[in-house]
RNA sequence: GGCGCCAUAGCCAAGCGGUAAGGCAGAGGUCUGCAAAACCUUUAUCCCCAGUUCAAUUCUGGGUGGCGCCUCCA
């Protein structure tokens, strides 16, 4: 597999630090409110990322976080009268109802801030100790000076930083670099806090992903992700840390995802252009968001438009109508007497491989999803096609509908999330299907089409196939 | 000012040194009592100008237009 690396610039081959594992690491969301469809891109993503390398046998260790603590929680917290840990917990909760219907994988390890205040702590020690780090009245810093490498990820330096902010940020008074961060906040009146060395106070934001690293992947891992707005400073300053203290490489390979844009500008919360997943699901599924974020290249910004969603809801449906069509033939031979075609056989055998293949030579490179998609739609056509030829054994048929629902897993994505089983469709609708079924075959067309009037009432569609009437729930 | 990204049909979107996948929408057709689904057919001088090359949409340089990071941000 290939991955395009942020440090390098460039497609590099993926070769993991011990054979057969992958540790990664995804900055996850703060959560002070529902998460919007710009925070849900890396979610889907990288979730995405892991459900192919656990596909290709990989055994993935995957951590994404929480941020807890922050400015913005505790603002939102004093505006809603509530504790932060009481909003953390609320909008945590929110994130997993939104996060398992996203068919987003729980991580291997989902830590908070909080919880891992010892861990951070720890690694503050460290930096201090090492010289990296610099206590001052209001917290302890990091001295991106003494870091030689710093800029390595983001390209920048540091004079180029000093020069293009100086029109829009003041040099903090004490500062060693205009750059320097904190590790440490030391309490403010109102704030949530914690004991530590520097007295009583809260992480910086920066070192909570480091610590958490440390603490559940170790000093070096495979992959970090996150959205391109995180390559600095945030990314740069984890480096910075994490090498500082722990004198070993950092991460082997940095992915970051393009944004996703209203009107060709950032979806951001700060601007106030967002649209959350919560609210997109009131028009359209859980699984056509994932499905329209997977439509292009993670790297690539995608336009947010309702244009685009229906566009993305029907091509989905375009699947699992496949899905269902294909089963739906398969598991009701035709009653003609099937005729070998062996040429029909051969072509569908030659879909499902090409399909696999070019899946997998797809994902391969640099997760390119878009062209994954189009490996699968491929097959559906032929699957398509197949049910219409006469002489394809059921067997092989719903093998072809199988490769798709296996390969749109991978994705994330449910080819078959409405599919029910017959015995799911109840006696009433089962009766009337038939009735309706006899009224054909009299001929009696107003009263069977006032039949399945009624059974669309009832909640379920009625189509007239070759193999007989396919009932579905609307 | 520094560092980057993008420009492909009505819309979206891959790709590539040898004249362009796929999806959505549209048009026509097949099938069907009708409907739905499906199948077939159909839609591109790959932003502009130079250069390199036997050959460029694909490489290089220069434009033009759009976007991002440098401040919390996915």
């Amino acid at each position: 597999m290939k991955i395009f690396n942020t440090m390098t610039r460039s497609k590099e081959d993926f070769i993991p630090m011990e054979p057969g594992k992958v540790k990664i690491y995804a900055c996850g969301p703060t959560v002070y409110n529902f998460f919007h469809l710009g925070n849900a891109r890396p979610f889907i993503t990288f979730d995405t990322l892991r459900r192919y390398l656990e596909y290709r046998g990989y055994k993935v260790e995957f951590c994404q976080n929480f941020t807890d603590i922050d400015d913005k929680m505790i603002a939102r917290a004093n505006q809603e009268g509530i504790t932060v840990r009481e909003l953390a917990d609320r909008y945590i909760a929110e994130y997993y109802v939104d996060a398992d219907k996203l068919h987003i994988l729980r991580p291997t390890y989902q830590p908070r801030a909080t919880e891992t205040i010892d861990a951070i702590i720890d690694m503050i020690c460290a930096l201090i100790k090492k010289g990296y780090a610099y206590e001052m009245e209001d917290g302890v810093y990091y001295d991106v000076g003494k870091f030689e490498r710093y800029g390595c990820l983001s390209h920048f330096n540091l004079d180029e930083l000093r020069e293009g902010a100086s029109d829009r940020a003041v040099q903090s008074e004490g500062k060693q670099n205009y750059v320097d961060f904190a590790l440490w906040k030391k309490k403010k009146p109102d704030e949530p806090s914690w004991d530590s060395p520097w007295g009583e106070g809260r992480p910086g934001w920066h070192i909570e992903c480091s610590a958490m690293i440390k603490k559940y992947l170790g000093d070096t891992i495979d992959i970090h992700g996150g959205g391109q707005d995180l390559v600095f400073p945030h990314h740069e300053n984890e480096i910075a840390q994490s090498e500082a203290a722990n004198g070993v490489p950092f991460v082997h390979y940095w992915m970051h995802n393009g944004f996703i844009n209203i009107d060709n500008e950032k979806m951001s919360k700060s601007t106030g252009n967002f649209f959350t997943v919560r609210d997109i699901v009131k028009d359209y599924s859980y699984d056509v968001i994932r499905f329209f974020v997977l439509s292009g290249h993670y790297r690539m910004p995608i336009n947010f438009s309702s244009e685009l969603l229906l566009s993305a809801k029907n091509g989905l449906e375009r699947i699992s109508n496949a899905v269902m069509n294909v089963r739906f033939v398969g598991n009701n031979p035709d009653r003609t007497v099937p005729i070998e075609d062996s040429d029909a056989v051969a072509v569908l055998h030659l879909a499902m491989t090409d399909a696999k293949n070019n899946f997998i030579a797809s994902m391969d490179d640099d997760l390119n999803t878009a062209d994954a998609v189009t490996a699968i739609f491929e097959l559906v056509r032929a699957a398509n096609t197949a049910c219409t030829q006469s002489g394809i054994p059921s067997a092989l048929l719903l093998k072809s509908a199988d490769v798709i629902v296996e390969l749109s897993n991978v994705l994330g994505i449910a080819a078959e999330a409405d599919m029910q089983k017959s015995s799911d469709i109840p006696a009433e609708v089962t009766d009337l299907v038939e009735k309706r079924a006899e009224a054909k075959k009299a001929r009696n067309f107003a009263l069977s089409d006032q039949i399945r009037d009624r059974v669309a009432e009832l909640g379920y569609q009625i189509k007239d196939t070759a193999q007989g009437p396919q009932v579905t729930k609307i």
